[in-house]
DNA sequence: TGTACATCAGTGAACGCGCGTTCACTGATGTAC
DNA sequence: TGTACATCAGTGAACGCGCGTTCACTGATGTAC
């Protein structure tokens, strides 16, 4: 039954891929490792062939979700532009489909759990979470008078960044009801930037 | 073995103070019956004498951290000028002593695992949310000039409360590092408002 | 290039364990007379 | 107020179940000659 190197590879992708829907669907906890293998067209004894844990798994599948969505936001940022990035990365963070979808931000859909992981878990969250905050701060510093450059540009992708995680999770707390679209709007209103061309304030 | 009937009360309420403690430590799949009900000073059997699930439980104690929290941001302002009780709710909020206390806020402790909460739950949830955004529109309207009264106080409530939970949510995730303070800081920052008195800006 | 053998990806049963929930039982409390 | 009995809060063992992890086994892949 031994596999060769590049079907081993992507197995393992298998697994990491099918895991992230998975721990967004059913969090971690609720996530077993049975029902786990099975989704990704295994049994259960196969998966320490890849990985030397359950732990392991999710601080890869982390990764995996964080450096998707830098690299989603990054491209909102390269075509089209500069200035327009930072609103653009808002609004496809806090949109209907963004909370709808299975895969996306990990600190949304696992935040409080994240908070309670063991270290090599822990580190996967504190990087990508600084990477996730200085790409938002170059496109908020792309987007503003040059004025207000400098920390204050870091500490308001700081607020941006909080209330974007905050509103996704409550929108799906409440989702059913009309709170849930009604926190995305008004969180959307409240980050948009005016562009630095045009100065009105 | 019967008990009064007022000690089968106080009993209920430290099942339910007890919850509060141990969902905020391990999360709410993390925290198992028997465990709980050794924490409360019983046998795990007794807990059905009390709530007809764990999920009657999680409602409960959920419905009783947010209560607490209200009645905690409403005494701020209660004592003292009406015009300051939105920064001093903020700074409470977005302390390092509410970020290491056991109890505390329960969306911030609780929030992916509340979205993914069934109706008993999630109504809890809503309602609390409803509530806590309704206080926290009142602080800001007092706080600010008349001008900036209706739909967007609500809005600006909602980008604050979002960020505040959201900050706390990551300032837990990366409690140990620097970076865990200056998102508090950074977002007690960028909330605060200036009082309607003195308008320099 | 062809053969012989070591490697190891994947299987599926089994491990000990803790989960939420049920239940027969105990004995103090509450109630009816 | 005193007695007899029903109620029910709490005990602790047991239920079926799924958890993360281990393991002997299979057989195709990779490697050495």
């Amino acid at each position: 039954m031994r596999k060769s190197k590049v079907e081993t590879a992507a197995t393992r992708q298998k697994i990491i891929e099918v895991s992230r829907t998975e721990f967004r669907r059913h969090g971690i906890d609720g996530s077993g490792l049975t029902a786990l293998m099975a989704a990704a067209g295994m049994t259960q004894g196969g998966f320490y062939k890849h990985f030397s844990s359950k732990a392991q798994l999710v601080a890869e599948a982390t990764k995996a979700s964080v450096d998707d969505q830098l690299a989603k936001l990054g491209a909102l940022g390269a075509s089209g532009d500069p200035g327009e990035a930072f609103n653009a990365s808002v609004a496809t963070y806090l949109s209907v489909q963004h909370r709808d979808e299975e895969s996306g931000c990990p600190y949304a859909a696992l935040g409080s759990e994240l908070a309670r992981a063991e270290e090599p878990v822990k580190s996967v969250a504190v990087e990508g979470f600084e990477r996730t905050l200085a790409l938002l701060t170059e496109q908020l510093e792309a987007a503003q008078p040059a004025a207000l450059m400098g920390p204050a540009s870091r500490d308001q992708a700081m607020l941006s960044l909080c209330a974007m995680m905050g509103a996704m999770t409550v929108a799906r707390m409440t989702e059913g009801d009309a709170l849930s679209e009604e926190v995305l709007a008004a969180v959307r209103r409240q980050l948009i930037v005016e562009p630095p061309s045009k100065s009105s304030d």
